[in-house]
RNA sequence: GUCUGGAUAGUUCAGCAGGUAGAACGCACGGCUGUUAACCGUGAAGUCGGAGGUUCGAGUCCUUCUCCAGACG
C-alpha cells in the first residue's frame, strides 16, 4: 500500500496506494472537517492538483449522521470527492474545545453534543465503526493529545491512553479495505517521543502519524521531536504529521523524511488576509494594497493571480465579501500544492537545497 | 431675518446629578497549524467648533460668535 520511489538523503517520494487511486507522496491535504473545504468546492480542489483532503469523522456522525452518508454509499459519494479522503478521530476537537465538556478515561470519552445536547461515548471501537461507516481511505485512531506545556505526567497518561486505544483500534478495524494509521505521542520529552514512536510502530498499522505537534512548541523543538519519531519508525510506513503547517514547517519535515500533511494554516490564514507567495506571506488587508495594481504573487500561475489585482482582493478583504475569502484560500492552497509538486521533483532530481532556497523567503 | 437641532478620535456617533472622555469602523503591529471561527489580541490617535463667564472643578450650565441641517418668513 505504500512504495518509495526515490530517496535523497533522510527525504522520499513514494505512492500510497488506497481503496480509490494511487497518490503520490509527500502530499498536503486541505482540511475539510464538515466534508467540505471552506470556499472550494471539490472541482476547484482538483483543480489545484490535490489528490487528497482530511474530513472529521466524530462531526459527521454528529452532523448529518451516519445514516445520510450510509445512504450515498459513503462520503466520497456524499460529497462528490471521488479521491482520497482521511478521516480523523474527532480526539483533537473534544480535547482543544471546552465547550465539548470531555471526559477521558481510558475507555474512550464521553462529551455532549454541541447541535442537540445529546450524550454520546467514543470508544475505539464506535470510532472505528464510524469511520468504516462513512467508508474513507484511511481512517486515524482514536488518541488523546497532550496540550503544550501539559506536565510529563499529564503527557505520560495521554500517551499511555493513546496507545491503549491504539491497540483496540487495531483489534476492532474490520474494513480490509479502508487503511488504518496508528499516532504517535509523547509530547516534546524526547524518550517518551521515542518510547510512543516505537510502540505504535510495533502494531500493524498501515502509516504512522506524528501527533501533538504545532501546538505552540518552537520549530527547533518541532523538528528535533520529527527526527526523534522518525528514527524510531520503520522506513518503509507512511509518516503523517498531523495539523502541519506552513511552508517552512512541511519543507523542514519532508527533509527529514515526512510523506504526508494536513492543515488549516493555509486556509485559515487566507481566510484572515494572509497570503502565501515567492517572496513570503503576504498581507492583503494592509493598506500599501489599497491601491496595487501588482498580482498577489507576479511568480504564480494561479487563476487569482492571474485575474486580480491586490488592490481589488484588498478591497473584497475588507468589505468582507465572500468572494474574497473564496479567491484568498484558493491561491493559498495553489501555492501549497504546488509546493508539494515541487518537492516531489526535487526529490527525484536530487534537487533538495535548491528548492529549499527557493522558499528561503519564510 | 426668526426659530429649532447639531458641532466630541481619520470617519459615524455615544457620553451629560458638572469631577479633565468612550464605542464602532478605519489605521498600525502581532497571532492563527489533526477548523463547530469570514477570527483573536495589542497599540496610536481628541487642546470635546472659537471666545468669554459661573464654579474648587465645564464636553456637560450661561452669554456671544462661526459653521452645518431643517422649519418658518
Amino acid at each position: 500500500m505504500f512504495k518509495i520511489t526515490h530517496k535523497s538523503n533522510k527525504s522520499r517520494a513514494g505512492i500510497l496506494r488506497t481503496r480509490t487511486g494511487e497518490y503520490e507522496t509527500p502530499f498536503f491535504m486541505p482540511v475539510a472537517t464538515k466534508a467540505a473545504a471552506k470556499y472550494l468546492d471539490v472541482n476547484e480542489l482538483g483543480e489545484i492538483n490535490t489528490s487528497a483532503i482530511i474530513s472529521n469523522a466524530f462531526l459527521l456522525y454528529l452532523k448529518p449522521g451516519l445514516d445520510v452518508i450510509k445512504k450515498h454509499k459513503g462520503i466520497h459519494n456524499f460529497m462528490n470527492w471521488k479521491k482520497c479522503i482521511f478521516t480523523d478521530s474527532g480526539g483533537f476537537q473534544v480535547l482543544s474545545l471546552n465547550n465539548f465538556k470531555d471526559k477521558f478515561s481510558d475507555n474512550g470519552l464521553k462529551f455532549k453534543s454541541p447541535f442537540d445536547g445529546s450524550l454520546h461515548e467514543l470508544t475505539p471501537k464506535k470510532v472505528m465503526e464510524i469511520e468504516e461507516a462513512i467508508g474513507s481511505d484511511v481512517a486515524m485512531c482514536l488518541d488523546q493529545m497532550p496540550l503544550y506545556n501539559s506536565s510529563r505526567e499529564q503527557v505520560e497518561q495521554a500517551t499511555r491512553r493513546t496507545h491503549l486505544f491504539a491497540e483496540q483500534c487495531v483489534k476492532y478495524h474490520k474494513d480490509s479495505k479502508q487503511l488504518l494509521f496508528g499516532i504517535a505521542q509523547g509530547g516534546t520529552f524526547p524518550d517518551l517521543r521515542a518510547e510512543s514512536s516505537k510502540f505504535i510502530s510495533s502494531l500493524p498499522f498501515d502509516g504512522i502519524a506524528l501527533g501533538g505537534l504545532a501546538v505552540g512548541e518552537p520549530l527547533e523543538k518541532m523538528k528535533e521531536m520529527i527526527k526523534i519519531s522518525i528514527e524510531n519508525m520503520p522506513e518503509e510506513k507512511p509518516k503523517y504529521l498531523m495539523g502541519v503547517g506552513s511552508p517552512k514547517e512541511i519543507i523542514e519535515a519532508v527533509e527529514q523524511g515526512v510523506d504526508i500533511f494536513d492543515s488549516v494554516w493555509p486556509t485559515r490564514n487566507a481566510r484572515h488576509g494572509s497570503l502565501l507567495t515567492s517572496e513570503g506571506e503576504l498581507d492583503i488587508g494592509k493598506s500599501i494594497h489599497k491601491t496595487s495594481l501588482l498580482p498577489v504573487d507576479k511568480n504564480c500561475n494561479c487563476k487569482v493571480c492571474k485575474n486580480y489585482t491586490r488592490a481589488y482582493l484588498h478591497h473584497l478583504h475588507k468589505a468582507n465579501e465572500p468572494l474574497g475569502n473564496k479567491l484568498l484560500t484558493y491561491h493559498n492552497l495553489f501555492f501549497m500544492q504546488t509546493l508539494m509538486q515541487k518537492l516531489r521533483k526535487a526529490i527525484k532530481d536530487s534537487k533538495f537545497e535548491e528548492l529549499k532556497q527557493e522558499y528561503g523567503g519564510f
